[in-house]
RNA sequence: GGUCUGGUAGUUCAGUUGGUUAGAAUACCUGCCUGUCACGCAGGGGGUCGCGGGUUCGAGUCCCGUCCAGACCGCCA
């Protein structure tokens, strides 16, 4: 037996009990009359003492030789401190020790297993088992676990199953690159590895289960972010018999459940924005409502007299920021610049202080008078002591512009605190999304996403504006669930393959086998799917996802631990018929 | 594909205008220490300044190229 308990549980009332741990060393405090070792597993650190006197000597002098994240196996005895430690939940005991075994020597770790540690980011992924040994990532991966457990069970509770879905499937033109896998028994062809299991599931509703979900990972072979890896995992769902409102209290009552059980946090019911109010108000079709800062459109108080730039401009757009009189030139300047870097775009700004004494400074005081600048302040809701910035150009780039302004002044004021939840649904996103680049319409969504039945006629007049039964669910700023009413019927699905420029031809050889089923008595249906690790990362108040992913990968795709991707020798090449072209 | 930032001891970083033997903290090693818990004290070892080229009497420092890492834009139905 190595453990008769672990080494987070032992108190007072353990006192004097004979006890064997196991763990690893976290440090060695050589006193010389008597050393204290901190014994760490997943449980916690309990204090080990040998002592000249009380311990044998052959097991002080093996004491002396322990360095950190040893492994060893000692038996004691549970005795009280003289000096307690109130920091530790073990505080107060400490195991006095009859019998060490080392079980594994350790080398030196590159980074200090603690807290605070002095490891970086690169050296932590690549001694990632080491990383998890440490507090936050533990923690972290423990968390997640309590959040899958959780939406496990109160989908199971409201009647869902958990159906698998295969992983080596069929690569589809549409949507982000597939990462494909070559098959050795079929030369030359290639399954691609699910970006969603989008068509699997809609293929269970026909198969009448209903009510299905998955926590399921994806893969999708696209450049990364912070909050992007290129193998993540959904909350996959789909329900048959049911219509978007339907849809919305269900995933709205797991989401504030988890709120709730993980939080503690009561959340009322999520309001509700269209796409289009949205962008309009937040310029951001995921914004962050915790804050306001609301965009004030001025076209109408700021087009009529000389100044050209917002004359000739599509959009003129402001926003308020509190308490922004007090910024200085620099600092204005500063934030003029900001905006105008290439990431964001901006060819200038135009700004208007609001003195608290109610008159307004302006940096195009040239061309506007105080009753001009009155109803800017008034459109963006800013008070005495507030400062106006004010963006113009084509409407869709200056409210992405303005957008990013308001997310980077608000991160700046404090305004997005990580323990504030504000959850709300985007509703009524467009159907389709003109693509400058192959100069076609493609699915904002995906291809079995329903158009709403009254905008059917616009596809083809105009077909940018017909909107879809697609919803997103926003959580502070971060789009962690999207999903649509699909389609259920073979015309109106060929009639949005037609849309997308596929040939009848096209559609059957890549979706032949819906297409197919959609003749077999397919019930309507819907779904929706979460980005679980953004989810978790948000309810633990991280910005980051990678914490939460035991061995997530880097920038560029690369787990650095164990060196992937990688090379592949010439006999497995030969065995797949596949020649590098390099 | 693009923009920006960084790469110096095991680790995290500093390194001035180009100028002597490249520093600090921490980790590591040795010794001391009768209640430590970020233990303390004394001493010690540890460097291909990412890599290649160039300018220069002289390069960690300047220039060019390249690799790697990170953030962002494009991309991510």
């Amino acid at each position: 037996m190595y453990r008769s308990h672990s080494s987070g549980e032992l108190r007072t009332s353990d006192i004097n009990k004979e006890v064997t741990l196991s763990g690893w060393v976290q440090k060695a405090r050589d006193k010389g009359f008597m050393i204290w070792v901190d014994l760490r597993d997943r449980y916690g650190i309990t204090q080990l003492i040998f002592d000249e006197e009380r311990t044998p000597a052959d097991v002080v002098e093996r004491a002396k030789t322990l360095g950190r994240e040893f492994v060893i196996q000692i038996k004691g005895t549970v005795i009280e401190r003289e000096s307690k430690n109130p920091n530790m939940p073990t505080g107060d005991i400490e195991v006095l020790v009859s019998e060490l075994q080392i079980l594994n020597e350790s080398l030196v770790p590159p980074f200090t297993i603690e807290d605070e540690t002095d490891g970086g980011e690169d050296i932590r992924m690549k001694y990632r088992y080491l990383d998890i040994r440490r507090n936050p990532v533990k923690n972290s991966l423990m968390f997640r676990h309590q959040v899958a457990m959780k939406v496990r069970n109160y989908l199971s509770e409201e009647g869902f199953i958990e159906v698998e879905t295969p992983y080596l499937i069929k690569s589809t033109p549409e949507g982000a690159r597939d990462f494909v896998v070559p098959s050795r028994m079929n030369e030359g062809q290639f399954y691609a590895l699910p970006q969603s299991p989008q068509t699997f599931k809609q293929l269970l509703m026909v198969g009448g289960m209903d009510k299905y979900f998955q926590i399921v990972k994806c893969f999708r072979d696209e450049d990364l972010r912070a909050d992007r890896q290129p193998e993540f995992t959904q909350i996959d769902c789909e329900m048959a018999f049911v219509e978007q409102e339907d849809i919305l209290t269900i995933f709205e009552g797991l989401t504030r459940h988890l709120i709730k059980e993980i939080k503690g946090q009561e959340i009322n019911d999520f309001p509700r924005m269209t796409y289009e109010e949205a962008m309009r108000t937040y310029g951001n079709d995921k914004p962050d409502i915790r804050f306001g800062m609301k965009f004030g459109e001025l076209n109408d108080v700021a087009q009529h007299k000389g100044f050209k730039v917002f004359n000739d401009a599509e959009l003129v757009v402001a926003i308020a920021v509190p308490g922004g009189a007090s910024y200085t030139r620099k600092e204005i300047d500063k934030l003029i610049d900001w905006v105008k870097r290439p990431q964001v775009g901006a060819l200038g700004m135009v700004y208007v202080k609001c003195n608290e004494d109610g008159s307004y400074k302006s940096s195009v005081d040239k061309f506007y008078d105080q009753e001009d600048l009155a109803k800017w302040a008034a459109s963006t809701g800013a008070k005495a002591g507030d400062l106006i910035f004010v963006l113009s150009g084509q409407a869709n780039k200056v409210r992405g512009q303005l957008s990013a302004l308001r997310m980077e002044l608000a991160e700046r004021l404090g305004l997005r605190n990580p323990e504030e939840f504000a959850p709300l649904w985007v509703v009524d996103f467009p159907l389709l999304e003109w693509d400058e680049e192959t100069e076609r319409y493609h699915a904002m969504h995906h291809p079995f996403t329903s158009p709403k039945p009254e905008d059917i006629p616009l596809l083809d007049s105009k077909p940018g504006e017909v909107r879809a039964n697609a919803y997103d669910l926003v959580l502070n700023g971060n789009e962690i669930g999207g999903g649509s009413i699909r389609i259920h019927d073979k015309e109106t699905q060929a009639l949005m393959f037609d849309h997308l420029g596929f040939t009848p031809e096209e559609a059957k050889a890549q979706f032949g086998f819906l297409l197919d089923a959609f003749q077999y008595g397919a019930p309507p249906h819907g779904g929706i799917a979460f980005g679980f690790d953004r989810l978790v990362a948000i309810l633990g108040g991280q910005e980051t996802i990678r914490d939460f992913i035991a061995f997530p990968k880097n920038n560029s795709g690369r787990d650095v631990m164990i060196d992937a991707p990688a090379n592949i020798d010439r006999e497995q090449l030969k065995e797949l018929h596949i020649q590098l072209d390099l």
